[in-house]
DNA sequence: GTCTATAATCAGATAGAC
DNA sequence: GTCTATCTGATTATAGAC
């Protein structure tokens, strides 16, 4: 407001390529990757165009992820909506190129105060959400494993699948296949069997390595 | 080799400050900060020496790394070496300058394969390593959890902490009271009550707001 | 909405003196 | 082992023309 610079509007279609070129930068080279020119240069455009939409790089990475973030929610929701929602959040988002985002982003957020809030306002969200789900299907279930609350649940699948996630993309793997057998031994006391793959509806980064 | 220039030894005093100051570096304000300029900056000394002691920035990230790898190898070990070390491998690694660092280097691994591998390699020791001990614990326990394959048990104990520790560094923490709680229960079941507090005998980032 | 031009900094890296 | 000097190129950001 106090800068007179003008500014793009929200739905140009150049602001969308810059932000998708982004995405792709930051995927594959890492946040460090994502400068003003090479993020132009992904999208085709020039330079100067990332400071007509976005007044400064901080604004492009937090329009980054609240484009994202947004999305990701709608998918949680969609996903949860099933009848067994456990094996619906465990089989969720096990795409390498998610994991190396969210990386990223957790890096920024380390030292980008603004980004750091947006990130933990939005996990809340996921959390709060999931647990209300999990607990209205869990009082149904009786097993030895009954008495678990289900926050602690929600903590423990999103923890384990995160970070089997992120060995899996190091090329590190060891305990993974007695981890899976435990949790799906787990999910199918408290839900059953799981009766279809619950995928989220529309992959998350849908044009990498697609049309270039 | 085949690159004439010269290279300093590795035990010069210079060398280590440069690695201590990138560390700091790295924690606070994220790999993007560890440049050569404020990497000697940090140390007290001038940019060039950076490229005395290191031929290039990504052989320091590499060497920054190692150094910290051999430690946590040593200092997992000492804690293992104990009569509950399932409360010990709990009760590890809380520092939240620890978690940033980590995050960091996971983003630069992403991209940066010499990296990737050592940290693989790595996360392989400290894995096996507590695999082996676990095992040997875990045979004296009879408990309804009693058939949890050791391997599994310790990806879902590092994982859970390891998340737990990350959104708490973001200032989110639903869900995790209810996690501490549930993990400790299976824990108690496995080994009884903790009989001490298994810190790491060593903090990692000794000199952190400590002597500047 | 997109461009040219440009300011002001900062980056990694190397040669050679002391 | 540390320094000065320097090359070469990239970076964020702004002003103003079209």
């Amino acid at each position: 407001m106090s800068d007179g610079r003008r500014i793009g509007t929200r739905d140009a279609a150049s602001r969308t390529a810059l932000l998708d070129a982004a995405e792709r930068l930051m995927v594959e080279k890492g946040y460090g990757a994502v400068t003003s020119r090479k993020v132009a240069d992904e999208a085709g455009l020039k330079p100067q165009l990332v400071h007509y939409y976005f007044r400064t790089m901080d604004e492009l990475f937090l329009e980054m992820f609240r484009r994202r973030a947004a999305e990701g929610v709608e998918q949680q929701r969609a996903l949860l909506n099933c009848p067994q929602p456990l094996w619906a959040l465990w089989q969720f988002s096990t795409d390498p190129q998610i994991a190396a985002f969210t990386t990223e982003l957790l890096a920024l957020a380390n030292h980008r105060k603004e980004l750091r809030a947006e990130i933990a306002k939005y996990s809340a969200e996921l959390r709060i959400e999931a647990q209300r789900t999990i607990e209205k299907a869990l009082t149904r279930a009786e097993s030895r494993f009954g008495e678990i609350p289900p926050a602690a649940l929600i903590v423990v699948l999103t923890s384990v699948s995160r970070v089997v996630m992120m060995e899996e993309s190091l090329g590190f793997s060891d305990g993974h296949r007695e981890t899976y057998e435990l949790v799906e031994s787990v999910l199918t006391e408290l839900e059953g069997s799981p009766r279809q793959y619950y995928s989220p509806p529309v992959p998350p980064f849908p044009t990498f390595g697609g049309d270039d």
